[in-house]
DNA sequence: TAAATTAGTTAGCATAGCTAACTATATTCC
DNA sequence: GGAATATAGTTAGCTATGCTAACTAATTTA
């Protein structure tokens, strides 16, 4: 959480390059979000199902403090990626409370093509982008990258 | 739309960016989000509110376009800022079908608010980054903002 | 002026977020 | 050991936000 409130640099500056960064990510997004609609599942379920293809399985409560999102809406959520045969449910070998989640083939298989589609998307619209351009962006992205980690709150 | 598909830069060094893009703008989104709930309005309304603000009065169907939803959705986002006394509707002069919509000053005010309550998130976030990191991150922007102007397809 | 198009709404469906209240299992403490 | 408490997940029910299909009303076109 953001404790301080500000420092030496001018917060002007500072307050114009957030404010655009956070346009960016929107419509970013926007653009990326429609070559998602082809796989029949939503934003929070391809999200999800992320998680555990790339992080492996987790338990409910994991995946939904990973998701940022509480548990009912979780819950729900994997339901939706059972109900597909995208994850399989097993319970928890410690703790019968706890079950994990793991994705199948096909979910791996689904989220590789999804994933495939929105780099393909995003990798044509950054083709004309100059060696330097692409070099400032990601080195824009490792410190924002920085920025998340260090802030993992909420 | 993007329709070429590469060109001479080895492909996996973009599509690598563009994943790191992409998951980078979810997550600055998700943080971001939080700031907003305190506002009582959802995501939609905000983003909505915004346009007219920054925008200026607009039709549902210019509203529907900027937000890229469908004419129905923005039917019931308006109806709700309405109902908040965020945005008025007035009939246009030149076409009885069309409805030009405009934010009120309560409806500024809290767009105002709301958009600083995310920069300064942001900025918080920011705080720490030095003057080199701000300019490459500001050169990122610039690139970005180009990018999507150009490809406005959608 | 009749037909076609355009602007917006209404109805109805699905996803996705929440809180409150519940069940079932684990843990703690006397 | 057993009662109280804490934790994991689910269920029920609310709101918001996306969609398509079908409608009304107004404008344009033929």
């Amino acid at each position: 959480m953001p404790k301080v409130k500000s420092k030496s640099r001018p917060l002007s500056a500072v307050d114009a390059v957030a404010d655009r960064l956070h346009s960016a990510a929107i419509h970013v997004l926007r653009r990326v979000r429609n070559q998602d609609t082809v796989t029949g599942e939503g934003p929070a379920r391809l999200s999800a199902l992320s998680v555990l293809v790339f992080g492996g399985p987790k338990t409910l409560g994991e995946l939904a403090a990973a998701e940022q999102v509480k548990p009912p809406t979780m819950s729900r959520i994997v339901a939706g990626l059972r109900r597909s045969r995208l994850v399989e449910i097993t319970a928890d070998a410690h703790d019968a409370r706890r079950k994990q989640t793991h994705a199948t083939s096909k979910g791996i298989a689904l989220l590789r093509a999804a994933r495939k589609r929105r780099v393909s998307y995003l990798a044509d619209c950054l083709t004309f982008v100059s060696k330097r351009e692409l070099a400032s962006l990601r080195q824009a992205l490792d410190l924002l990258e920085g920025m998340l980690r260090d802030r993992d709150d909420r």
